[in-house]
DNA sequence: CCCCCCCC
């Protein structure tokens, strides 16, 4: 079946001209260094006539790209694009929906001739010069791509009218389509959340700030202001009420403290405007994603998120010292949910004071931390919103549920009281978890364990050798006179030990990966020392390979740590194990029908 | 530009 290319639809894109989802054909994508925050791809795009490298697969849509739905050779309906040019003059198209209309293994080869396309001109190279197209708005949003992979929106199926706003400025524009390429925008949302006003005083200076969360029918984002913006802002905005937001600085959010769902937040800045909205019945009241308290053990210590429940029992309030030794009220509370699981939820300050639980009220609370502590357990945030038998329909579900059936349960805690146990849980993942879940993409590294089955070792370069004084593991250099010398401890030595450093391939059921072992991982899987090993390098091959061969395909439990490494513009994720043992079958087996379990369950 | 969020 042949798939006709948008002819010409670069050349419009890049103009600034509205082009009607073209069809065009990925040549090729590259994955941009990040942050914390979404990794962007950039990518280039063929119409037939044309290629052009400035194309960025703005977020939610990475995530496909990172699954390979977007790969190389497929051929895409771009079904939302923002055109931006750039200060230095370059032209950046801007993806905000796309749809892969023939996946890459179904098109045999190239489908146009593409003439290169120079990145940098903002014109196609036949037309005459022109000065830089101005960025077209952003058209109508669209509610029901195909490809948002992101939350349910269920909020207002109906597209969002484009009333003329306040300023007169600019366009109402919904919150899931700002990003940091386009500053001329107006939103209308309403305030979810306001944090009091907040100090801070540090190396880099000192300050106010507060912060807000805002919600309308497309999305959410958190909103930060600063000192004059504070002076500006604050006294105005209330919570619950509904607001024309107009300019502010966009950047990526760090997931790490906001349970909101957006990759970006945004900063107040001196242009922003701020206009109450009276019209405002279609504005929903606040965005929670669920997370059912069952499947508390299966999320991240230390994700914030949403919970609904029951609050089945109330402990009473105590007094309790931190170890900055303020003073600071506190309160558990039991939340039970339809799944008949219950979990301990610890209140702060004023919100433990204050709480009645009598009745026992529904309580969905948007912005909880997940703590390991007695397995599961939450606590709840300064940012964290409490809403006491709300008016939603989860609320009004669950007290049906819990009047009929649900008080005659016992539940079954995910807060254990006793004990604990020490080191944390095992972080098991598959090899296409680590993957999905982008481990190691965060500031620090991650650790996870895995079950692995060598498939692959590189025999070449496994051994060094290294000094031979006691915990100087350090490369020595060979003096080709029968001495080596080591450069951190500055001697010479008239022999060395050999130490290992091997590249293995280790796969499970789903995929594969590339580690490395140092010695005593290496020692584990070869199941030899070192030296011998050594030994037989330079005195038998045949033995040396037969250690090898001995070693490929066993199977181990891997303790890895996975940090996300640049070199030069290239990203790639580079796993070491700190640990490979033999499986323990006993408690593998009793792992997986805890799993098998967990997945009936649903 | 903050990012503190407590205790067992």
């Amino acid at each position: 079946m042949a798939v006709q290319l948008s002819e010409g639809a670069i050349e419009g894109l890049i103009k600034g001209k509205e082009v009607t989802n073209p069809v065009l054909q990925l040549i090729n994508i590259r994955k941009l260094d990040s942050g914390n925050g979404p990794v962007r791809f950039r990518l280039m795009m063929s119409d037939g006539l044309y290629t052009m490298s400035s194309f960025m697969l703005a977020t939610p849509l990475n995530s496909l790209a990172e699954q390979n739905l977007v790969a190389p050779n497929c051929v895409c309906l771009l079904k939302k694009s923002v055109t931006n040019v750039l200060k230095d003059g370059r032209t950046v198209v801007i993806i905000l929906d796309l749809e892969v209309i023939k996946p890459a293994d179904q098109v045999p080869g190239k489908i146009g001739d593409p003439t290169p396309y120079v990145e940098g001109q903002s014109k196609p190279p036949q037309s005459a010069p022109a000065p830089a197209a101005p960025a077209p708005r952003l058209l109508q949003p669209q509610n029901s791509g195909s490809m948002n992979r992101g939350s349910a929106r269920d909020f207002g199926k109906k597209p969002m009218t484009a009333p003329s706003t306040p300023g007169g400025t600019s366009k109402v524009v919904p919150i899931a389509s700002l990003n940091p390429y386009q500053s001329k925008w107006t939103i209308r949302a309403r305030v979810t959340n306001k944090s009091a006003i907040r100090t801070w005083s540090n190396s880099r200076g000192d300050g106010k700030l507060f912060s807000i969360e805002i919600v309308d029918e497309s999305g959410e984002i958190r909103v930060t202001g600063f000192n004059q913006e504070v002076d500006k802002f604050y006294s105005l905005i209330e919570q619950g009420k509904v607001y024309y937001f107009s300019k502010g600085t966009l950047k990526i959010a760090n997931k790490q403290f906001s349970s909101l769902k957006n990759d970006y937040e945004m900063t107040l800045n001196g242009e922003s405007t701020i206009i109450p909205c009276d019209d405002n019945h279609d504005v929903p009241m606040v965005q929670c994603d669920f997370v059912s308290i069952a499947d508390l053990d299966s999320r991240e210590k230390d994700a914030i998120l949403d919970v609904i429940g029951v609050c089945k029992s109330v402990e009473d309030v105590t007094r309790i010292t931190t170890k900055n030794s303020r003073e600071v009220s506190k309160r558990n509370i039991q939340l039970m949910d339809m799944s008949g699981k219950i979990i301990q939820v610890t209140m702060w300050g004023n919100e433990a004071e204050t709480f009645d639980g009598t009745g026992q009220p529904i309580l969905a609370i948007k912005g909880a931390r997940l703590s390991d502590f007695g397995g599961r357990s939450l606590s709840t945030l300064y940012s964290s919103t409490l809403m006491i038998n709300p008016d939603i329909p989860e609320a009004y579900k669950l007290r049906g549920w819990y009047d009929k059936e649900g008080h005659a349960l016992d539940g079954q805690s995910m807060t254990e009281m006793r004990g604990g146990g020490g080191g944390g849980p095992t972080n098991w993942k598959t090899l296409a978890d680590v993957k999905n879940e982008h481990l190691g993409h965060g500031d620090k590294a991650d650790y996870f364990t895995c079950i692995g089955t060598i498939v692959y070792m590189r025999k070449e370069n496994c051994l060094y050798q290294a000094c031979p004084s006691k915990d100087c593991n350090k490369k020595v250099v060979d003096q080709q006179n029968g001495m080596f010398r080591c450069e951190k401890c500055d001697k010479e030595f008239p022999d060395f030990k050999y130490r290992l450093m091997l590249s293995a391939n280790i796969a499970d059921f789903g995929d594969n990966q590339w580690v490395t072992c140092f010695q005593d991982s290496a020692e584990t899987i070869l199941g030899q020392k070192s030296d011998y090993i050594g030994q037989l390098k330079d005195s038998n091959e045949a033995s040396f390979d037969e250690v090898f061969q001995h070693a490929n395909f066993s199977t181990f439990v891997f303790r890895n740590r996975v940090k996300l490494e640049t070199y030069n513009d290239e990203s790639r994720i580079k796993v070491t194990v700190v640990e490979a043992k033999p499986v323990d079958h006993k408690e593998y087996c009793k792992r997986l029908i805890m799993n098998i379990r967990k997945h009936a369950a649903h």
